[in-house]
DNA sequence: CTTATTCGTAAGTAATAACTAACGTTAGGT
DNA sequence: ACCTAACGTTAGTTATTACTTACGAATAAG
């Protein structure tokens, strides 16, 4: 159920880089929003969709916000995507099997 | 490169849906239309967008038009997402340590 | 050649989403 | 108390997108 808003959330280009400066490390709102073409309000709205779609979980730190990958998130993608590979692989082979059954 | 588009075109709800229907095998567009509330031109423009996302590949057979599953494409996303879970589990652990360091 | 099936495409519309600008809030410093 | 820094939120605008209806193309059958 949660991997599907996950892959909502990382529709947007946007959004995706700024899931994906999140990488290795959590960081600030500001330091996220430094090198995009749009302005920090935007970014924080991204980082609001992904906060939303459990994607990240935020912390405060003084004045500012840390922002951090939450693990969960991206295991509960792995076993779907995981689960969509061995079937679709089955599929495929059965497939296969048709076209080169009896020559 | 490819897997952002996948993720793109997999953030629609009903061409996901669609898309899950061809999980265990190739199926035409009539009989993959079916069940959906949505008109079957709609679901023949969710296949193009699957299509041009490289996650699906479609043959003529008769009057009909078979969709399946691409493989190739479900593996470029299993790349992408498995080296994210890598360096973010990496990160997490890093960060754990960080905050447990030394008390 | 005509008719029925199955499907893609084009045009137009309504809903959605990303963005900017302006404002409010919280924490830290002087 | 005053000021600055860092950030979230709201309102309004524009661009994107999902959808329906109408139409055209390709195949199979008579």
């Amino acid at each position: 159920m949660a991997y599907e808003q996950a892959l909502t959330a990382l529709a947007d280009p946007t959004r995706r880089a700024v899931f994906e400066k999140l990488r290795h490390g959590p960081m600030a709102v500001g330091e996220l929003a430094r090198g995009f073409p749009v302005s920090r309000p935007a970014i924080s709205q991204h980082l609001g969709a992904l906060k939303t779609a459990g994607l990240v979980r935020d912390v405060r730190q003084g004045t500012k916000r840390i922002y951090a990958v939450r693990p969960e998130s991206l295991k509960e993608l792995r076993v779907w995507l995981n689960g969509f590979w061995d079937d679709a692989l089955a599929a495929y082979k059965t497939a296969l099997e048709g076209e080169t059954g009896d020559g």
